[in-house]
DNA sequence: ACGTTTTCGGAAAACGTTTTTTCAGAAAAC
DNA sequence: GTTTTCTGAAAAAACGTTTTCCGAAAACGT
């Protein structure tokens, strides 16, 4: 049960069944005979340390914690997944949080329980206020990377490169000859905000004017993580705004959604309105989720790269945990998507 | 930093420091004046416990673990969101892991590692070989509570009542006048397999014929977790089987999907051979993920009340933790599901 | 004033490891 | 033949709590 009975069965010490399961070789030298002895009796046994007794000698847990600061989503979900899947190539726990909403205060949530818990850090996702996070996130000393948050957060992480992506719908788009392009998202996540900058200095450097009524930017959408309703309300008032658009008097030939979710919107809308996709709109979304494939008519998306994304996650956070000092690893890395062209976008 | 700290600057020991952080009362006193000098110090310096000592001591960690035995799939998503909200009600902590898939033995994986670093465990979901994983299980001497796998498993267990949503669903189809119904899911999960003796079980009793191609069983579906192209290529064939089952001489007026991505696969294998849902075919689902209300047509389903589900799986492990022999916690919950009814079925 | 109970709090053991230090005996060096 | 070095392993300290046991002083009853 214990390192005791081992060491008793063996008839040796309990540190010296200590460094021969822990392979120690560092200055302490063990015979090969009692090595393999105490090896195999521990085997035979069972015996798995105690990891609370390990963790408080050592202070590391061999875990690393992931924090999903916006649960529920499509995307954030699959990302979740993926982190998981990197980890187990690492043969390293992973356990996954969600950030509370009740707490007063974000700190106490992170620094205190997980922070000591775990080696490090995934701080999965955007969050409306992810900058009050950020600083309280300073106070941990366990490090931390930021994964698929956008780029203006500080520190280590791993991003996709969403101005290519955003490039790519657009030049796409122009390409099959829209110029009336609208965009619709909520704004109240810094993600979007983001998006929709790049959006608008791409379409200003190609000269195409965006009038006041293509951006829907639905400012405040009341959301509170865990309410089972949102999607839902979040879909039926992006079809409402998808039909203002479609209804102005010279209504856009093409919508980019900010996301897949705010896509699939806009494809309801003109439908309810009896527009044909893609004949008379071109929809496209971003972040490539499976829906994206299953609804009807199939979306032409953007495809983040989650595997990719959580892979260098996870490797960078266990660099980080091995060297929390090489300053080589405060690096940003960008991960490039993918263009899917489905049914959803035609020539204008 | 840490208790003898404050044990230091309130000039008392640490014991009576740890007594009045835990606010033990059992047998042992302490003057108000002293309690309150010390806590007031704690609070001052942001005393935390070390996790790792207080659990070594007490063998109690104050985490619940959830496993995501099936994870990726936007029902389970959803489920550890919920299961984690609830947990935020009783002020736990609460750590959703996955299923590995490399490691040789399903046991070695929940018995150890997060048998000891969990006070009790939540099962999430189903999964292809559940029979196997439940009897390691029995080794592990922490509470565990099944949530949503079945009714087949055996001890504690939280689950939809499967057979009234059935039957919810083929009330509401035959009250349309529907009699050739037929059926859509994947064997490999057990999950399915119960709804489809269900299903049967059901039309027999009412005497309708459900003949042999009437059921889509698609055998063994080749799943790995985290197979990104899964949900892509499952969504692949229900299009092609439903398309297969709509060109049969005598086809169906109706199809029961086993879950809410095989009625998305339905309606566009009805779609893409010309059928209008639900003029010539009416589709439901099972599970009321958010995509139902989302797809177009948008999808009559069954919903799982997840967040019912996920309380009551939270309260009875609590419970459990807290008096683990008490027989009459051995129970088996049914929270009755509800019918959705929305664009996809009409009159037969 | 004396014994008895109560009140408050200290001392120390225990939890199961890891790691540092120490030590005995054998081998090597002088 | 004595000292040094080397080898293998035991012994003990430490990690930071919780909890049991005990004792001093104060309060109380007679």
């Amino acid at each position: 049960m214990g390192i005791r009975d081992i060491a008793e069965e063996a008839g040796v010490s309990i540190g010296t069944v200590s460094k021969i399961l822990n392979n120690r070789t560092d200055g302490v030298r063990i015979g090969a005979e009692t090595r393999q002895r105490v090896t195999e009796i521990a085997q035979r046994l069972g015996y798995q340390a105690n990891p609370f007794a390990s963790a408080l000698r050592t202070n590391r847990t061999g875990i690393i914690g992931a924090v999903n600061l916006n649960p529920g989503g499509a995307f954030m979900g699959q990302l979740g997944m993926q982190v998981q899947l990197a980890a187990q190539k690492h043969e390293i726990e992973l356990l996954i949080g969600t950030m509370k909403t009740r707490s007063a205060s974000v700190e106490a949530q992170l620094t205190i329980l997980q922070g000591q818990l775990f080696d490090g850090v995934l701080l999965l996702g955007d969050m409306p206020n992810y900058r009050d996070l950020a600083r309280s996130l300073k106070r941990m000393d366990k490090p931390v990377v930021s994964v698929a948050a956008g780029t203006y957060v500080d520190g280590p992480m791993v991003h996709t490169d969403e101005a290519r992506g955003i490039q790519m719908i657009l030049d796409y788009l122009t390409g099959l000859g829209h110029e009336r392009i609208a965009f619709m998202g909520s704004l109240a996540w810094p993600l979007v905000q983001e998006r929709l900058r790049i959006f608008r200095d791409y379409m200003s450097a190609k000269g195409l004017p965006v009038p006041r009524e293509y951006i829907s930017g639905l400012e405040n959408f009341p959301y509170q993580p865990g309410d089972i309703t949102a999607v839902e309300r979040l879909h039926r008032i992006a079809v409402e705004q998808s039909k203002d658009m479609l209804r102005l008097p010279r209504r856009p030939s093409a919508i980019v959604g900010a996301t897949d979710g705010f896509a699939f919107g806009a494809l309801k809308g003109a439908t309810q309105l009896g527009l044909r996709v893609p004949d008379d709109l071109s929809v496209t979304g971003f972040d490539g989720t499976e829906e994206a494939f299953i609804y009807q008519p199939e979306l032409t998306t953007v495809r983040r790269p989650i595997e990719k994304v959580a892979a260098e996650a996870i490797d960078l956070l266990l660099a980080l945990i091995d060297t929390p000092d090489d300053p080589t690893l405060q690096k940003r890395i960008l991960v490039v998507p993918e263009l899917i062209a489905r049914e959803s976008c035609a020539r204008a």
